[in-house]
RNA sequence: GCUCAAGUGGCGGAAUUGGUAGACGCGCUGGAUUCAAAAUCCAGUUCUUUCGGGAGUGUGGGUUCGAUUCCCACCUUGAGUACCA
């Protein structure tokens, strides 16, 4: 009987799906055992080599984790909502559901054909109605919480409005908003529900907030860091900008310190909590404030008129506009200005002048009057120029208004009484508008992880984007500073970013007070400093800080050491642990660990600062502008959100007629024209009838990829029910997932977020544990290799020498260039034709020789006669004539690595036939001087567009299921990246043949009920041992070794045995199951061999009564001896120093020494 | 720059409480079988050699009777992160 794996696998498979072989019961006697590999994302490429590699070692542990009696739940589903289904819908109409179900059919054969043991009666998909509604449920039950930092857990939101209610906010220690302020319980109940509302949003664990997002408009929709190349999108290479938006935050931050903390009680990769805690980036420090001082004035000109500038935050995007309105008044304007300019009523006056985040006409400062003269436009604006004058009034200014008319009509009569407000009012210093006292009452807050340091502080730098730049600024330094932040504001965050060396900064004029020595130090601005992280402000200590260190060099800031003994006149010394501390008061004298609590100690005694954590980690952002993806179970009344009762859920998502974003710029769903709440009937209905009374507009966004994935492990454990997100036997029985299998590019979002829902999930009550997953390991993935040719883009014609550039790979050309050639037919080269360096090497050239041209002659040479064919008859000459050289410029071309052999070639007529290469029917082309042609291989990531993807359909048609499973896991260690490479696999796939000739041969099943032999004993035991090990440690490339060499000594022994070959199929059984099943149903079993008991391993089999003792000298082994392992090891030094060979290598030295250790080795020391 | 991981034959890789480096497989070489090919089987395959041996796990040191394994410095590659105060 010949091994007919095609037939047995579907046989098998057949078998398995019939009688649900791996369904997993929720109640069970049995230990329970959760084995889960990340859910396939279905694009439409369907599976290629790399994707079963994680599943395959799933499947290999569940099936053992059978074999050893565990209740194995091994669920598989399909994370089915995404951008590519969505893509496909903008381009061709189709529903993003059709495409979805037509990609996951796909993978669905694909996967069966593989032989996974998945229950796929737990099947979830992520954009079923059925599942989204609980993430929609999920999402309800974030908004209805609040995180207490006291006892570090969310909680209804209910309890937070009682506390509110009784006693305010003031004792309430809350994960929330910065801009949340302090109230008293009084203040809270006199608020109207909206007020109310809008305050509990900034303490809900999701909320509203306006965000910065990277913005395509090409695309209409909002794109991660990572989906941005070179600052446009990844896909489409659309521009990109930085837009506002107001979003769905998730307040993840909070769960900050139990993250990073949980990380040390789970069994996940080293690498992979490293990057969590790098992400969540937890600094320990101190905060510290520092007092701005008022600027000391200059002599120079100006210097007693500091008080002009009284322009708020925005003034350096409003000043341009002041100035174009100077530049362009208005007929009464200008009018009223020839009036008032030049002291013309004894008093300045400034025109177009900026007040706080106004512009106003005319502004006498030292008077406080504003006159400001209305235009038409004014009637249809009572309401806001009502509410500026209200602000400007309570700044201490007098706001007068003309109408134009008046202006025009009667000049005199305006300036009358404009002359009688002046009389009436005070004349204020201009150093009140900007008082020169010593403490302006600003304070500037700074979070440092080196308050050891604090003496070191020569000065501070503030993010140009920090809120008191444009108001400590003084006015020699306005101008200066406005041209700083104004050009920052318009580099891109990844220019800031890429050019670190570039030192730029300027001085804001201010001075700031140390908390200590109570010396001002100059306040700098600086792009060093981001606004983004800790306070947007730093106190810069240059003898601690590279960065510092740098600035103040550049800018000839002082520079003091406060290290004992260390030179700072090269760089800054940033080593914490051998510091000493000098020239610091009572820090003097103290190591790094003393010194930052005793300066915390001293600046909380100042009230100047506190030890303070700082984490990195930001709040993620939870909505998308995107159709494919679950929708907000939210409407909107007045403008404040509100959650749809959890009792009519889904919310499913609505039809639409173009899956783009709409003509207003609002996400697609804002095409829907059934999008509406009906708070009434409990539905969703046509967007016509909203009233905003009973119907309101429902939410336009929809939810990121990463919110169906946060929950899907816990619902695989009760995924039909219709009641409960998951039942509580159910959960209180698997408890949370063992064994989970994924990528590791997964490390900063998937399972970072994950991790956070299930603490929400476990504060609430609803899961026993806080972590989803006791132990993760990262599978690598498999690389593709792509192919290259080289196309001949330019043929330079010249009459100069020839070069081999230093690195070998350059040929320079030197002199004058005659011409320059385009073929016109494509020319196409083969590999080394093409690679310079490697024919050169080829041709015995080393790197740096300079050579003459007769040497390339001959390599140009071989594709000459093909550049004759493609040139006019006009250009021939250059080829023909010794006076002329010629080189070339090729570009790489990508071949179909479905059309390239085992030998990196290829077939020129399959080639040019191949759909890809359209454009080279009627190309030449130059193959090597064996006359194939070669392509290029590079290892990248398999991918579509690479034309490297290796489709597992042919591997399983030509090998079987079995040989790409084994394949897969002997290719290396499970967590390494690999290419992948075919040429390998008849290896295993000859060892299936071997197996299967050890149980079958031409009569059928040879396998008897005779006594086993010691040998074969042996080599099963060391078997079960060894695959037992390496399934344990996930090693399961060297136990599918393990098989082969059994196998080979059991065929080489001739065993025939029932009691050996009935536990060996057991073991190989996880890794081949199809041909396992059709052994152990010949072997005469009924009932499948998934449950089979795994085989006992007996030590007594191993045991040796001597040993093969490797003989080293100094270390090197030279031969052996095999003596009884019982032997003392004074005897074994005997019999070692009488056999012959040893005196041979000791040559009649005498040893130094002998050292045994017995039933190891024998080292002579000579 | 920082963090982590890894460097072993022609190739994928094996071996680490320090104890025979190169398991297993691919490829290659030779042989058997065959009219022939495929398939199968057997032998060999780190390099070098005057056939005694010698060298050898990225480089240079160190610890040790003994180092691929431990320590120090460096080089290279890959991944992550990035002016994080």
């Amino acid at each position: 009987m010949k091994y007919n794996f095609n037939d047995i696998e579907a046989k098998w498979q057949k078998y398995w799906a019939e009688n649900q072989t791996f369904k997993a019961e929720n109640h069970s006697e049995k230990p329970k055992y959760y084995v889960l590999d990340m859910f396939p994302y279905p694009s439409g490429a369907g599976l290629h080599v790399g994707h079963p590699l994680g599943y395959i070692a799933s499947d290999i542990y569940a099936r053992y984790k059978r074999h050893k009696g565990f209740n194995v739940l091994h669920p598989q589903g399909y994370d089915s909502f995404g951008l590519p289904a969505e893509q496909y819908a903008i381009q061709t109409g189709q529903h993003p559901a059709i495409t979805t179900a037509e990609n996951i059919k796909t993978y669905r054969r694909q996967l069966d054909q593989i032989g996974f043991s998945f229950d796929w009666s737990r099947e979830v998909r992520t954009s079923d109605p059925n599942y989204y509604k609980w993430t929609q449920w999920i999402f309800i039950q974030l908004f209805e919480s609040w995180y207490c930092k006291e006892h570090e857990k969310a909680f209804p939101i209910s309890e937070l409005v009682k506390l509110f209610a009784e006693e305010g906010n003031a004792n309430v220690n809350a994960a929330c908003d910065a801009t949340a302020q302090e109230f008293t319980a009084e203040q809270w109940n006199s608020w109207s529900s909206e007020e109310q509302q809008e305050l509990l949003l900034k303490y809900r664990l999701t909320y509203l907030a306006e965000t910065e997002v990277n913005w395509c408009p090409a695309l209409g929709t909002v794109l991660a860091n990572d989906e941005i190349v070179n600052g446009v999108s990844e896909r489409g290479g659309h521009p990109v900008i930085r837009k506002k938006m107001t979003q769905w935050s998730m307040r993840i931050s909070a769960y900050a310190e139990r993250l990073l903390q949980g990380l040390d009680t789970i069994d996940w990769t080293d690498s992979l909590k490293e990057s969590q805690r790098n992400w969540i980036g937890k600094s320990v420090g101190a905060s510290v404030t520092f007092k701005v001082l008022s600027p000391a004035l200059s002599e120079g000109k100006g210097a007693k008129t500091p008080g002009y500038m009284t322009g708020g935050n925005n003034s350096h995007l409003l000043i341009e506009r002041a100035k174009e309105m100077r530049a362009n008044p208005t007929q009464a304007e200008a009018a009223l200005w020839q009036s008032l300019k030049g002291k013309k009523l004894d008093v300045k006056f400034r025109q177009q002048h900026l007040i706080e985040d106004y512009i106003l006409d005319f502004v006498c400062l030292s008077k406080q009057l504003i006159i400001e003269v209305d235009g038409k436009i004014h009637e249809s604006q009572i309401e806001e120029d009502a509410k500026r004058t209200e602000i400007l009034e309570n700044n201490g200014y007098k706001v007068i208004r003309f109408k134009n008319k008046e202006v025009l009509g009667d000049i005199d009569s305006v300036l009358n009484t404009i002359s009688e407000e002046l009389a009436q009012r005070e004349s204020v210093n201009s150093e009140q508008v900007l008082p020169s006292g010593k403490d302006l009452g600003w304070e500037i807050e700074v979070f440092t992880t080196r308050p050891d340091t604090i003496f070191g502080a020569s000065f501070m730098t503030l993010a140009p984007e920090h809120d008191l730049v444009s108001q400590i600024t003084t006015p020699e330094q306005k101008e200066a500073v406005e041209d700083y932040v104004l050009a920052t504001s318009k580099r891109s965050e990844r220019d800031r970013m890429a050019d670190v060396k570039t030192i730029s900064g300027v001085f804001t004029g201010a001075y700031a007070e140390h908390p200590f020595t109570k010396e001002p130090i100059p306040i700098w601005i600086g792009d060093y400093v981001l606004a983004g992280y800790g306070t947007g402000a730093v106190m810069s200590v240059p003898c601690g800080d590279q960065r510092d260190y740098d600035f103040a060099k550049h800018f000839n800031i002082p520079i003091p050491n406060i290290f004992e003994g260390v030179d700072i006149s090269e760089e800054a010394f940033a080593d914490k642990d051998n510091t000493v501390i000098a020239n610091s008061d009572f820090l003097n004298g103290l190591k790094y660990k003393k010194a930052v609590k005793r300066a915390i100690f001293e600046l909380e005694k100042l009230g100047q600062g506190e030890g303070k954590t700082n984490y990195r980690l930001r709040d993620a952002v939870f909505s998308r502008q995107r159709y494919w993806g679950e929708p907000f179970p939210v409407y909107y009344v007045n403008g404040m959100p509100q959650m749809i009762d959890a009792k009519h859920l889904p919310i499913t998502l609505p039809e639409v007629e173009k899956y783009l974003p709409t003509e207003t710029g609002e996400p697609p769903l804002g095409n829907a024209t059934v999008w509406a709440w009906n708070t009434d009937t409990n539905d969703v209905v046509s967007n016509d009838l909203i009233d905003n009374e009973t119907i309101f507009p429902l939410e336009l966004n929809t939810m990121p990829g990463w919110a169906g994935s946060s929950q899907y492990f816990n619902r695989y454990m009760d995924p039909h029910n219709e009641d409960e997100i998951f039942s509580k036997e159910a959960i209180d029985y698997w408890q949370q997932v063992d064994l989970y299998i994924g990528g590791s590019e997964h490390a900063t979002g998937h399972l970072l977020y994950a991790r956070f829902w299930q603490k929400f999930m476990f504060d609430l009550g609803l899961v026993p544990v806080d972590e989803f997953s006791k132990k993760l390991i990262n599978q690598g993935m498999i690389l593709g290799t792509s192919a290259f040719a080289f196309r001949i883009d330019n043929i330079i014609i010249d009459k100069s020498e020839i070069i081999l550039g230093k690195d070998g790979k350059e040929v320079r050309t030197i002199g004058e260039q005659v011409t320059e050639i385009k073929p016109a037919r494509p020319i196409i080269l083969s590999y080394y034709i093409a690679d310079t360096a490697v024919f050169l090497k080829n041709s015995g050239i080393n790197s740096g020789d300079s050579i003459d041209s007769s040497i390339l002659d001959k390599r140009f040479n071989i594709i000459k006669n093909s550049i004759l064919e493609s040139v006019a008859e006009s250009e021939k000459e250059y080829f023909n004539s010794k006076e002329y050289h010629y080189s070339y410029i090729t570009s790489p071309i990508q071949v179909d690595v479905n059309i390239v052999n085992a030998s990196d070639e290829i077939n020129v007529s399959e080639f040019k036939n191949h759909p890809l290469n359209k454009d080279y029917k009627e190309a030449i082309f130059v193959t090597e001087t064996d006359g194939n042609f070669k392509v290029k291989r590079e290892v990248e990531k398999m991918s579509k567009s690479k034309y490297n993807v290796v489709n597992p359909d042919q591997i399983v048609a030509d090998y079987g299921a079995d040989s790409l499973r084994l394949y897969e896991m002997f290719l290396g260690p499970l967590e390494q990246y690999k290419p992948w490479n075919t040429a390998g696999i008849t290896g295993v796939h000859s060892f299936l043949k071997k197996l299967w000739k050890l149980y079958v041969d031409d009569n059928g099943l040879k396998v008897t009920d005779s006594e086993p032999t010691k040998d074969n004993l042996k080599t099963l035991h060391k078997t079960i041992k060894k695959v037992e090990e390496d399934i344990e440690n996930f090693s399961f490339n060297t136990s599918v070794s393990t098989f082969m060499i059994a196998v080979n000594e059991l065929t080489v022994q001739k065993c025939a045995s029932k009691a050996i070959l009935e536990p060996l199929i057991i073991l190989i059984s996880p890794y081949a199951p199809h041909i396992a099943e059709e052994l152990w149903e010949m072997l005469g079993n009924n009932e499948s061999i998934s449950t089979a008991p795994f085989p006992k391993f007996d030590e007594s089999h191993l045991v040796e009564s001597s040993k093969n003792y490797p003989i080293s000298f100094n270390g090197k082994m030279r031969f052996t001896m095999e003596l009884p392992l019982d032997m003392s090891k004074e005897d074994i030094e005997a019999a070692v120093m009488a056999n012959e060979k040893t005196q041979e290598q000791l040559q009649g030295r005498e040893p130094k020494k002998v050292i045994v250790v017995p039933g190891k080795i024998v080292n002579i020391v000579g």
